[in-house]
DNA sequence: GTTGACCTTCCAGTAACTGGAGGCCCTATC
DNA sequence: GATAGGGCCTCCAGTTACTGGAAGGTCAAC
């Protein structure tokens, strides 16, 4: 099988399975041409890839995973605790964001968005931050 | 003033104050000795820099805030404009995040996490995903 | 034999820094 | 005057996970 082809099964971007083989994820036989030669094993493992990686997992993660994958006597405890620390790491990026979320969600609220200058987002941005931030905001 | 009093004062890294000099977003100064000298109004500045990107704004929207923010002519819905853009992605990345978590939390649970080597969290990963995904974790 | 699609490699760029090497500057102390 | 220590300088490389593009080989069809 022809990139190409993986490309379309896996839904992989032809670059993205190159560079999979680059970093070592995949290592693809080679036809006499020089074209990379996919077996059945090697789509799947791409496909498990691009699952890991929607999940967001890192491609370290993603090599890990592979490698318990392949090794039947693994436990799975292995596997749970780098998924464990993985959905730690989703929480502290979604508590980061609705932080984030809550003060601009304030701040767009506060500013009244049209032809005059005056603007409590850049307000905000310029002060001092001495004390609570947002102060009157009511909402 | 130099770039570790500032550093001090603004909470940026005297590198990142560096990085933002190297693209433009702030013009320090020089002493006689090649040493950066920052004004109180670069510290202003970085101080700005610094918050707008704890609110997560890419460099590039700090540089057009930067630039409203100096344009006293500016109408406030520029500046709301590029909050609200940031402020989807935001909530794009958190929808994006929360599935993710949904789906990683049911496998978590689903596994045992022993020495045995069953596990669901990979079996998902590996399997070929027709219908829907996490069927049978009932939680 | 020539298109055109597909494949190859290699290089560069993305976002926003961060780390480190090699070296100058400044102050204090002996 | 020499030295030790910090702070400062520039420049280069690395991070994450690709992505785009150039230059060129391969293959099937017409």
């Amino acid at each position: 099988m022809n990139i190409g082809d993986v490309a379309d099964l896996s839904g992989l971007p032809a670059k993205t399975i190159r560079y999979y083989e680059d970093i070592g994820l995949v290592e693809p036989l080679r036809s006499s041409n020089g074209y990379r030669s996919f077996r059945q094993s090697d789509v799947h493992k791409l496909a498990f890839l691009g699952r890991a990686r929607a999940l967001g997992f890192t491609i370290e993660d993603c090599r890990s995973l592979l490698k318990l994958y392949a090794d039947t006597d693994r436990a799975s405890a292995e596997v749970k605790q780098i998924a464990e620390e993985h959905l730690d790491r989703i929480d502290s990026k979604i508590a980061e964001l609705t932080e984030m979320r809550a003060t601009l969600s304030h701040l767009v609220d506060a500013c009244a968005g049209d032809h005059r200058p005056d603007c409590p987002i850049l307000a905000d941005l310029a002060m001092e931050h001495k004390a609570g931030s947002i102060s009157k905001a009511s909402g």
